[in-house]
DNA sequence: TTGGGTGCAAAGAATTTGCAGCGAG
DNA sequence: CTCGCTGCAAATTCTTTGCACCCAA
């Protein structure tokens, strides 16, 4: 994992009075270095086969943190447990779900823009911030589908 | 609650040898009369109004039975238990959730098909449904914080 | 009539909490 | 040193399941 990321966790941990301890830092390392979507029971397996002595409730303890300083950013899927992500500066992306084989894939084109101000009108509400999830098939099961007759 | 939408559920669960009973009669009656988005709990203590036998066992049976069916589909939000509403077709929407009352909304207007064809090209990704959800204040809580100084 | 449905209570999961000892700053 | 952090286990909350009785079709 870079070194500067963990420099700005760590100094995003103390403005709050926090302590970046191991138990962080090897939660930390796992969503950096796979890039992946986790759940807490995905993040506790994978820490159990670094080290054995964490707990499941630091791992939940540690997730809550990391959502309240903005570290991470929740997951919420359809017909799925919430799964956690490295919420990285400027990373703005969306998500196309496999409904066969569950892979999670990102996107980034999202021209939300333009329909947020047209919503805004109607509505009046004042939009924030937005999720975009597409279920569908991925290449690999999609061209499996293909060789089936139905 | 409209007599040809009974009729339908009725014969959609039929379809599939369920029976139409009186515990599912009275979660779908909420669901329709009231046109919003309730979790298990919701459902829960709002059955217990109208009948007092009612078990939670049986709310979260006839959700399971429902979201099979497609009566019903699944809501699920960040920082939220999931949530049900009725699957009513021909209606597509997306919702509005106010960061400050938790209010929800409901908007049509989607674009999305437009972007969809973009992004099917560049991923391979065969896209079969989405959900929208932007998060803001709703016009209340927006004035609300207009009056108050930061 | 009869097979699916129900309430109830118990079982099983998932999540939170209390606490004594530990360790980052 | 200090005070936040941790593992552990117990407590709490959420969800599922087994079973005898009930009822929609």
């Amino acid at each position: 994992m870079e070194d500067y990321y963990i420099q700005a966790v760590k100094r995003k941990l103390k403005e709050s009075g926090y302590k970046l301890t191991g138990p962080r830092l090897a939660i930390l390392e796992i969503l950096a270095v796979e890039k992946g979507h986790f759940s807490i029971a995905d993040i506790y397996s994978k820490i159990r086969l670094k080290d054995k002595g964490i707990g499941i409730a630091t791992v939940y303890r540690t997730v809550d943190l990391f959502l309240e300083t903005g570290i991470l950013r929740v997951l919420t899927l359809k017909n799925s447990q919430p799964c956690f992500e490295l919420n990285r500066p400027g990373d703005h992306h969306h998500h196309l779900i496999c409904r066969n084989c569950g892979r999670i894939t990102e996107f980034e084109s999202c021209n939300f823009k333009s329909i947020a101000g047209e919503i805004e009108k109607k509505t009046r509400f004042r939009i924030e911030e937005h999720t975009l999830e597409a279920y569908g098939l991925c290449p690999e099961c999609s061209s499996q589908k293909e060789n089936l007759l139905y």
